[in-house]
DNA sequence: TAGATTGTTAATCGATTAACAATC
DNA sequence: TAGATTGTTAATCGATTAACAATC
């Protein structure tokens, strides 16, 4: 049943080397080596090879990979090739900035519906999708078979939402507030913690001030 | 001049430590030993002592950490002590939502002006800050004493804007173009790749759905 | 075939955890 | 003082890199 566990840093490399691959099909390129690509991607040949490997051998002793082959094959790798219905919980500046991201769409990322608490955002449609009142959602997920559902809410509301998502049989959030969720294992919590990102830029710039001007 | 390099990965736990000792304030808790953060954080004691004497000892044996000197310590460490300003270009939906976040500007990140290529948007006000065009853009910098730079715009045009910004003194990019920004390396990136995320997401999920239907 | 480049094993490096002496 | 808990060294674990035999 349970294969080999493949570590969270590979994962976190595999849409970075997907992204790449996709550019080079733009680009028509047939063929690359680890080693160009290593190049292009500043990280080491070998770390390609063996991330590669833990899913199986895509490529060709010398001949090197075929671009549109791995791109495809690390795609289903990703689980792109399936769809997922999503729903976003809060139709603030940052849900709605999110429901506007066509480019998920291709990813197989349906957008299905937005909620939010404020009555006068009842009604207001965004690329066709009518924000909701929170009282439809159970039913909603329900009916349109949700399993992703992406937290734009305040953090001290997160919490019960979540809960509430999850007893729903939403299988994934993708949590934006500024809270860890405990959910059950065998739900799939992804954060985007962005105040955090900038405090690791704020700490990075400021050690670059103080070991340049001491 | 040089301190003994800090890993990015106790980087990347700092501001989760720093929101849990916030929380912990507001809570009015005095002091905290590092056995019962490691519960409530979910590492382990072990890591969070390594982590913080990284930076100094924080902690009183017998005793544990107090909670105010260590959190005012951490966001010391991480720059939060000093002001910077900041600015935004492109003033699409997730340039105005980042606008929005008046938490940022109670963490130093001062929200100066925002920037677009967009006739339509010239004028328009966001928390009281108007939406510029990109001439103005050089003198602006210069003029308000600008370090950092969020950049909302298109991949395609991310790279050059990012160039134009580096050379005028932007000193750190926190990014969210779906690209990979070659810049000197003193300037600072901080990359939030959000399909990427995503990406990772859908990851899990299908090798949870894999794993427990075969 | 010769050359190129993968797949994979072995070596190294770094990060995490465990243990405990120091000390409040 | 006794008990608690840090700061720090040592041990372990895991991830990255190097090397090379396999093979296209």
């Amino acid at each position: 049943m349970e294969e080999r566990e493949i570590s969270q840093a590979v994962i976190r490399r595999l849409p970075r080397y997907y992204r790449y691959l996709g550019e080079l099909l733009e680009d028509n390129v047939e063929r690359i080596s680890s080693n160009e690509l290593s190049r292009r991607m500043q990280v080491t040949a070998s770390q390609i090879r063996q991330d590669l490997n833990n899913f199986g051998g895509f490529g060709q002793q010398g001949y090197g990979y075929n671009v549109k082959y791995l791109y495809t094959e690390i795609g289903k790798i990703l689980g792109l090739d399936i769809d997922h219905n999503m729903i976003i919980i809060g139709a603030g500046n940052l849900g709605q900035a999110l429901a506007n991201y066509t480019s998920f769409e291709k990813r197989g990322f349906i957008f299905k519906g937005i909620f939010d608490v404020n009555p006068r955002l009842s009604g207001v449609s965004i690329r066709g999708v009518p924000i909701r009142m929170m009282d439809e959602l159970k039913e909603f997920i329900n009916e349109h078979n949700i399993d992703i559902a992406v937290l734009t809410i305040p953090k001290t509301k997160a919490v019960d939402v979540a809960n509430l998502l999850v007893d729903n049989g939403v299988r994934a959030i993708w949590n934006f507030a500024h809270t860890d969720l405990d959910l059950p294992e065998n739900v799939i919590v992804e954060n985007v913690h962005l105040s955090e990102s900038l405090m690791r830029l704020s700490y990075n710039l400021s050690r670059y001030n103080k070991e340049h001007i001491e």
